[in-house]
RNA sequence: GGCGACGUAGCCAAGUGGCAAGGCAGAGGUCUGCAAAACCUCCAUCCCCAGUUCGAUUCUGGGCGUCGCCUCCA
């Protein structure tokens, strides 16, 4: 079966068709470096991530550009409160952002152009809007002309005539033509010299307005027409409807194919995360909870599908870390066992038909929350057939075989062990030899003592087994 | 006010016009020196009311509730 995806555009499930054969070309959204992300924002970037990654699996080449925002309203007040440039006062946030998301095992983008960079090319694509009519100057200001581009809207299918006459919409700047017009270039202002927050232009010496740096830096880096526009669905009003504006009157040329939407993290409350409405929490703030980044991955990538709205709460966070811990102990197990001598045909059949089903899951508009429930059905069952020796080795490769699969889109099998400390080995060992011995109560409290240090011990027929747990309670 | 989404077990959540995936939590059991892990068993009249249908959780209409966008926002 084919890649599905859901195209905002249709509003249907479209059967994928890149450009080019073999090759995806996607643009994101990333993040605006003002502050530290939050878990709502990384949400949307670990769904750029299942996508490349599954677009790879699928066989494509993929080209992900994901832009930077380094320069924005916020920033500038930030910057101008810390009495620093908007630069360096951006430095620790763009860091932060990359560790994050190293943090959280996201694969890296072939691209991440920073809106600073790339001033010339959102100078080159406003004058070509002046020049052809769908931007015009008021007082130093650029705006684009919405009355010029007809198809404005489509994205989002909101109807304008029917905005509210607003109070905040209205009380904006009244030299505008319409009050919809957006600002692609912004007239410098006395204090942005000192921010390093102005640039010179043909139409004034400025800085650019929030939108144009997507069509200016997806058209440098995938070219007018591309495959994949994705973002929070927060941003496809107005956001991308003005990207859409900008880049077809900008270069005659269709804009993006398909658009990806992803929903959003909600508070424990149920209301949307945003610095706005309150509190937001940070990755930070969740691992010093004591939370488990690979929970994290694993929570806003697989708890639910990408359009669905999920929460955030401790419960949901701790069952997505029992969740990990078994893929990774039942990976574990299938690794370290060796094939049985008996084949049980009916098992490597079912792990054949979950191999298929969880492809096809994925395939399926990216439906992994499906595709995970097939596998830990298959895992129980396997789990059984180990327990009774009929995994032969069709059976232990068909199952390493799905286990990799998984991994290559949730990520979390495969994490890093840390390497066992000598200490530890030898914790491990005099607890042997106190157990040979049955002097239990010796032996259960070194098991303790590792197990305070976030070593969980195993006995089994082949010897004891470590691993890291979660350590604490909560 | 306009547009839209959602409402499935204690919690999270997938899904379908025909016996309701999966995970967490909980109860009981098997195994174990004790644990852990694993396995077995148990745990849902799919928000309400009408309609269409042989049959609706799934489709249609109405209601109630929650949330989003319309304004910076992943």
């Amino acid at each position: 079966m084919a890649l599905k995806l859901h195209n905002t555009l249709t509003g249907t499930k479209d059967l994928f068709e890149p450009l080019e054969p073999g090759h995806a070309g996607m643009y994101t959204c990333g993040p605006t470096v003002w502050n530290f992300a939050h878990v709502g924002n990384l949400r949307a970037f670990l769904f750029y991530d299942l996508l490349r990654r599954h677009l790879q699996v699928v066989g494509y080449r993929v080209n992900h550009v994901m832009n930077v925002t380094d320069i924005d309203d916020r920033i500038l007040d930030q910057a101008m409160h810390a009495g620093t440039t908007i630069g360096d006062y951006v430095k620790p946030y763009l860091s932060a952002f990359f560790e994050d998301m190293a943090t959280l095992r996201a694969q890296a983008a072939e691209h991440y152009p920073r809106a600073t960079e790339h001033i010339g090319d959102m100078v080159a694509m406003i004058s070509a809007l002046l020049e052809h009519g769908h931007a015009y100057i008021a007082e130093g200001d650029v705006y684009f002309r919405i009355a010029s581009f007809p198809a404005y809207g489509a994205l989002s299918r909101l109807d304008r005539t029917g905005l509210r006459a607003g109070t905040r919409v209205a009380a904006d700047k009244y030299d505008k033509e319409s009050v919809s017009d957006f600002a692609l270039w912004k007239k410098a202002q006395p204090g942005d010299e000192q921010l390093g927050a102005a640039w010179d232009a043909p139409f004034g010496r400025g800085r650019p307005g929030w939108h144009i740096e997507c069509s200016a830096m997806s058209k440098r880096y995938l070219g007018d027409t591309f495959d994949i526009h994705c973002g929070g669905i927060d941003l496809m009003f107005p956001h991308h409807e003005n990207e859409i504006a900008q880049s077809e009157a900008a270069n005659h040329q269709p804009f993006a194919r398909v658009w990806l939407h992803s929903e959003h993290l909600a508070e424990a409350g149920g209301e949307k995360m945003s610095k706005s409405a309150g509190g937001f929490t940070t990755l930070r703030d969740l691992v010093a909870g004591g939370h488990d980044p690979l929970a994290v991955r694993f929570f806003l990538m697989a708890n639910a599908h990408y359009r669905a709205r999920i929460r955030l709460s401790n419960d949901a966070l701790y069952a997505a870390a029992e969740q990990v811990r078994r893929l990774r102990d039942f990976a574990g197990r299938v690794r370290r066992s060796a094939p049985g001598p008996s084949e049980d045909q009916a098992l490597v059949q079912r792990v054949a038909a979950v191999r298929a089903g969880y492809r096809e899951a994925l395939d399926d508009d990216l439906n992994l929350p499906q595709g995970i429930g097939l596998v830990f059905e298959l895992i129980r069952e396997a789990n059984a057939a180990l327990d009774e020796g009929r995994v032969g080795e069709r059976g232990h490769s068909e199952l390493l075989a799905l286990m990799d699969e998984v991994d290559a889109h949730v990520d979390v099998i495969g994490a890093d062990e840390p390497g066992l400390a000598d200490e530890v080995e030898r914790l491990i060992a005099e607890r042997e030899a106190a157990r040979a011995a049955r002097d239990f109560a010796r032996a259960d409290r070194l098991r303790d003592e590792l197990r305070e240090r976030g070593i969980a011990l195993e006995d089994s027929k082949e010897g004891v087994r470590w691993k890291r747990i979660r350590v604490g309670t909560e």
